[in-house]
DNA sequence: CTGAAAGCGCTTACAG
DNA sequence: CTGAAAGCGCTTACAG
């Protein structure tokens, strides 16, 4: 943090050389005699240079472009618009630097409007994208339309194999899932059966929902103590009429369920049924801190609620991207975000 | 974020006069014609100036000084060295802006190390101070010490009254207590008794301890279930004969003792007399993810530590305090840190 | 009270 | 293959 710090000029003089010369040695700008080139590149490392991000980022105004490749929000679920106040945060504190970003809000699940939505994204031309890959297939397309035009790509929430993206940041599902079932393991006694409730359409597409899946069982394997019957259904959308008609011929009849676990953002939809059932003894536990998922949180209806902090998640992924194209970091691959396990006395602070 | 930006060059264009005339008025560097000042003051925030910030930390490679008062690491206690990291990553986070921060350790409880301390800053003459206030009394001399040298200041980890601070960031204690209470109560059985455990040595000093105590209390006033004894004890330091000889006359003869809380972040000296006692099946609820408390954590001794993210606090007094003296952003005074619930299942993300 | 000029460290044409 | 020069937007003496 001390000393004067070294600039381009010192190197120039050590090497006997023109700035000019060392700035093209720096950029690999090429047209460099071989041995002035490793002379200066020691000199470099000798004194540990490091440019001086001020005097880059006032030399080029030129705004990054930075696309944005999200499901929009849909019904009471706003989970995917947290992420644009994460982006926004970080474009902010990278400031000197100027960008431009563009975000595409796809339909969920409907590969078509995705496709529509990458297009435009090709069309724009941008330094950069930033995407949830939700749908496997349409997403592995994307990638390699982005791979040929050379473009980095950081995925988000999601992660698909065989890619070259960049980074991903996201949720460790599997684990999360152990996490749910920790809580639940502790909240209902022994002999309890538990309730697994998946919202998705279509699960073999949403490979973080089966993982999830995964991990809370596992748990119940190596560490849990409960012993009672793990139930999986499957509720296809939100809506409360959806969900009676599931869940009716479970709770109208006697059972022994002591828990639920929903294993998606949808867990106000379980926590509207039980409050007007009056089912205030099931110990639930669901995803994500926001909307009604709150409310229900605080009634202490939905006993816990476990969180991926979106809002980070968003700025990161910016932050691996943009020091990427602008420092040439190689950031971590995989980096997952901390699981929030929130109740009614900590949700006030997230 | 797009079109051109605003620069002094355009407003001094619009008003006629040279770049040199609208920076003093932009700076308050006095010595310009009322009439002229107030037609570029118009004119600036018409265009919506906001400086170049590369530009500004190119011309001024004048270090800010910033002294951090904060405890030694004592022990097996590393709390306090979670802050350096914090402090560190905010600095690189500045860049291109830079810094020289110095670290002032005091002796935890030690008032006259303290007072030698911040002797020692008041002579480096910083440009800003972020401390941890533990000792009441010293550290509200050495606030109204920086008040006079008119050095701004920001409290972390400890809120003390009455000061002028800058802000504060830290941990809210009594909903923190409130939370250890919620996991407790969910843990054990509704006529368990609970023992809290305090391990400072001067607890009249250390507000934050009470705060916590008093919050895990209200806790069973409003919302808990459990209907068991309160008892709190104290235990002077974390040393296993002294450990044991306030718990041996509690665990060797019979009791109805289904948890303990510790306060303090010395929980795993409680986790190691458990352990070797055998007492397996006690509840055990702490503070601070560092250490041999993760260990203990891991082994499931403790089943949950609460959280108060160090380093992000560090960062952030960090960012307020830069914040005010470059762009005389005044910051929110108060704020709580997210209170993190932590199991052996989440830890290992955090 | 005000303007003109130098310079922060880098990058980008341009000239050779 | 290499150097000299201009310029990014701001601040800081200096001259008047």
């Amino acid at each position: 943090m001390n000393g004067r710090r070294i600039r381009i000029k010192d190197i120039a003089e050590k090497a006997g050389v023109s700035i000019g010369t060392v700035d093209r040695v720096l950029h690999n700008r090429g047209e460099v005699k071989a041995d002035t080139k490793q002379r200066i590149l020691k000199i470099a490392r000798e004194l540990n240079y490091q440019p001086n991000i001020a005097a880059q980022a006032l030399k080029s105004p030129t705004a990054y472009r930075i696309a944005i490749l999200i499901p929009q929000s849909y019904g009471d679920n706003l989970f995917w618009d947290q992420h644009p106040v994460g982006i926004q945060k970080a474009v902010e504190a990278v400031q000197p630097y100027t960008v431009q970003t563009r975000f595409y809000r796809y339909e969920m699940y409907n590969t078509s409007d995705f496709e529509a939505k990458t297009n435009e994204i090709r069309e724009w031309n941008p330094r950069g994208v930033i995407f949830a890959p939700i749908m496997k297939k349409e997403s592995d397309t994307f990638c390699h339309q982005l791979d040929d035009a050379n473009i980095p790509y950081v995925f988000i929430d999601t992660f698909i194999n065989n890619t070259n993206c960049l980074a991903f940041l996201g949720e460790d599902a599997f684990q999360s899932g152990r996490v749910a079932a920790s809580l639940i393991d502790m909240g209902i006694s022994r002999d309890k059966d538990i309730l697994i409730v998946n919202t998705a359409k279509n699960l073999e597409n949403t490979e973080h929902l089966n993982s999830r899946n995964q991990g809370f069982l596992s748990y119940f394997m190596d560490a849990g103590i409960n012993i009672g019957k793990k139930i999986s259904i499957e509720i296809p959308t939100a809506q409360a009429d959806v969900v009676s008609n599931v869940l009716d011929p479970i709770f109208n009849q006697s059972n022994n369920i002591g828990a639920i676990l929903v294993s998606s953002s949808r867990t106000y939809a379980v926590a509207e049924y039980l409050n007007q059932k009056g089912l205030r003894e099931i110990f639930l536990v669901g995803y994500e801190l926001f909307g009604k998922n709150v409310t229900y949180l605080q009634r202490r209806v939905i006993q816990f609620l476990i969180g991926q902090r979106p809002v980070e998640q968003a700025e990161k992924a910016f932050k691996k991207l943009f020091d990427y194209l602008t420092f040439n970091t190689i950031p971590e691959k995989k980096e997952f975000q901390p699981i929030d396990i929130i109740n009614a006395e900590n949700m006030g602070l997230f």
